[in-house]
DNA sequence: AATGAAGGCAACCGCAGAAGG
DNA sequence: GCCTTCTGCGGTTGCCTTCAT
């Protein structure tokens, strides 16, 4: 469907950020008049701007119910909570943090959360544990193999006067660069998931859960993040997961112990444990040992601990 | 002190859907 | 029902600042 182009093309209207000359016009033009229509505000503001333009300016920026500065704990765990509901849907998210914009919360989510939810070992999209561990199940048995050689190999090297470090970082730099290829041949079948389909109004108690319990609440049947609504009007919405739809699905990112656990995840020292699945059918997380090789690899061993 | 890399954020671009003629 | 216009949204880009070397 073919459509203007809201701004002039010629290059005639300016762009890049805004001065502060501009940001006064704008703002008292609104204050006196409202937007209006966005197209013919800049020409009856007396700006050389797209309307465009100058609607994402009052929306991120001028507008006087803004909220700035950093995102407190309650308003990350917000974010996190209906990210796992809604996905990308930051408007959305944006209306149950009063004085964010959605542009603002997508870009804490970029910068942010996201990277911690992969350092953590979560896929940000489904914000489940990512399985590419258990992919990697046969390197991390050939390795433990290797391992046991190990002490005689390093004997006779140190035993001929070498230095065996070098050789001992080798064979971690190999160990990881299998866990990546492995990643990466999961992340590409995982997104031939199977489909489930979610009605309005689970998401709806999911979203009603979220606003009375920011800190985690389980939410049964609710959609992953990679809910992608079909349309708007049939009240369904299609949802893909990277796995069968589970139950508690928030329990296995927020609830690996008391929901309190979060802030150390992503305030404390040392990366979290990463879910044990074969304990995670229940929902829950393995207490036992955070690491799903407990046999080869004990949690203080400095030859894993490297790593994390 | 200089320089390059990385992080953070504001702004732009293009698309989709709603609204109106 | 079709076409055009307008608005809003999500993804992406590019600039500025901070940090590391």
């Amino acid at each position: 469907m073919g459509r203007s182009p809201c701004c002039d093309e010629s290059g005639s209207l300016k762009k890049g950020p805004w001065t502060t000359e501009e940001d006064e016009k704008l703002l008292q033009f609104i204050q006196r008049n409202g937007h209006g229509s966005w197209r013919n505000l800049p020409r009856l503001a007396g700006l050389n701007r797209c309307g465009k333009s100058c609607r994402l300016r009052w929306t991120n920026y001028l507008r006087p119910d803004i909220k700035r500065g950093k995102f407190s704990q309650d308003e990350e765990q917000t974010i996190l909570h209906l990210h796992s509901i809604l996905g990308n849907k930051w408007s959305a998210i944006a209306t149950h943090l009063p004085g964010r914009t959605d542009n603002e919360i997508k870009n804490f989510w970029n910068t942010h959360l996201k990277k911690r939810l992969i350092q953590m070992g979560f896929d940000p999209m489904t914000h489940r544990p990512r399985t590419d561990f258990f992919d990697a199940l046969p390197q991390l048995v050939a390795l433990a193999a290797l391992r046991g050689q190990l002490p005689s190999a390093t004997a006779q090297l140190q035993g001929a006067g070498a230095d065996v470090a070098p050789f001992l970082q080798a064979a971690k730099l190999q160990y990881l660069q299998c866990l990546l290829q492995s990643a990466a041949t999961t992340i590409v079948s995982a997104s031939a998931g199977s489909s489930a389909v979610v009605s309005a109004s689970d998401v709806e108690a999911a979203l009603g859960a979220a606003a009375c319990s920011p800190q985690g609440t389980t939410v049964a049947g609710a959609a992953t993040a990679a809910a992608s609504p079909s349309t708007a009007d049939d009240h369904q919405v299609s949802c893909t997961f990277s796995g069968p739809p589970i139950t508690g699905s928030e329990d296995l990112l927020l609830g690996c112990g008391a929901a309190g656990d979060l802030e150390n995840y992503f305030h404390g020292d040392s990366l979290p444990p990463l879910a044990d699945l074969s304990d995670a059918a229940d929902g829950r997380c393995s207490a036992s040992s955070p690491l799903p090789w407990p046999e080869f690899f004990p949690d203080d061993d400095p030859f894993i601990t490297d790593f994390l």
